[in-house]
DNA sequence: AAGTGGTCTAGACCACCCG
DNA sequence: GGGTGGTCTAGACCACTTT
């Protein structure tokens, strides 16, 4: 029997053979679930999934219709550092490098749309892979939100703390290319002005928002996805 | 009356509120669908909405845990470059630069599993935004899976018409921040050893490995993603 | 006004896999 | 062996939007 994964090949296989070009209207659900002798409920399932790979637009009333130009989604799966470490092969290990309050900088505040000097948290955090720096993680945390008690951030990485603690809501992160500053090239034992692969991250909470992050990546570092 | 997404924003309030901490079990989608008051496939699709965020982790018979590590998925949307470039509300050009046939280079071939030494087209297309260099594209082609005739691609960018006349299976894209080159330096008017953020990408069509693609770009590119 | 996709139901069968 | 999630069916209602 066919299942809904079958009509979805099947479909694709039609688009990508350009029996169905881009643009084209294709066949209403029920006409499909006669084609292939199934439910229209299976026929549904199959365009749902289809859609949300991007690959049909889908309007009531109007139909389904291949995309124009399929937008190639790629997906990041955003793994605890110490666990991106291991994935490599490397023993993990961090240090605290610096914890204290301090009124918030603009950029931060305003990404988090947190009033202009809020005292937050800085963590500063160097995380190692086989003993040899690998990120460097430039945190400020919204402690309004947390839940208490906050545990020693020496001991335990803010990083994972954060992901199990913290009910994260949505975010975003930005990926960009900047020269280490001479206080990152000290830290990470590279020449300033090496380019580094930075992440930034804004999350927000149930309660408002978490937490603002910079990560440095050492020289290097590739981030990949698949799609 | 419920629908399956009142039935998910339930189910994550209580994992959020920790009525369902990480590791434990949640009840069966029967239980569900009679508290709730639905039937078991209305449970049934907001609990698969749940697993595909990566909040939860269904397997048959052990039932739906709550998962330890929420994995936190980020998604990319790879815009053709044109509509990059416009949606950031500048005007959009290109030039091309080099259009040659040459064996392709040990990595290209290896990371699209090709035999060494295949031919290959190479091109180099200047993506512009508001007459700057956006991107610099180096792209090579298999012209083995293309489809007749070849546009004139001084004409077209490569980057839309493979978009739209070539169907694109899978593939994988990895960033990292990399000095300029002398030629990137020259191209794109930067001081050599500037970093600049670039995208990788390999693409396998249905006939076979389609294109490898070196993005280079501008200095201070962002590459954002919301998740 | 009518046809489309979106969703729900009640029932069913099955593969899987833990105990 | 039995309980779980995964899936399918046949029918139904509805919101939406284009004509």
């Amino acid at each position: 029997m066919l299942g809904w994964e079958d009509i979805r090949a099947e479909v694709l296989r039609r688009i990508r053979a350009r029996d169905w070009p881009p643009g084209a209207l294709i066949p209403g659900e029920e006409a499909l679930a006669e084609e292939f002798g199934v439910a229209r409920a299976t026929v549904n399932r199959a365009l749902t999934s289809l859609a949300e790979a991007g690959v049909i637009e889908r309007k009531k009333r109007a139909g389904t219709r291949v995309a124009e130009l399929p937008v190639r989604r790629a997906r990041l799966e955003i793994p605890v550092i110490r666990l991106d470490v291991l994935g490599r092969g490397l023993p993990y290990d961090f240090k605290l490098l610096a914890d204290r309050l301090a009124p918030a900088p603009v950029p931060v505040t305003a990404r988090l749309g947190l009033p202009e000097g809020t005292p937050m948290r800085k963590l500063e955090t160097l995380h190692l892979a086989g003993g040899r720096p690998f990120v460097l993680e430039t945190r400020w945390l919204n402690p309004a939100v947390l839940p208490v008690p906050l545990p020693d951030f020496a001991q335990v990485s803010v990083n994972e703390w954060l992901v199990t603690h913290v009910s994260l809501v949505s975010g975003d992160i930005a990926f960009t290319a900047e020269p280490a500053s001479p206080r990152e090239a000290e830290v990470m034992g590279v020449v300033p002005g090496t380019p580094l692969l930075v992440a930034e991250r804004t999350t927000q909470g149930t309660g408002g928002p978490v937490t603002w992050v910079r990560l440095a990546h050492a020289p290097g570092h590739r981030v990949a996805m698949t799609f």
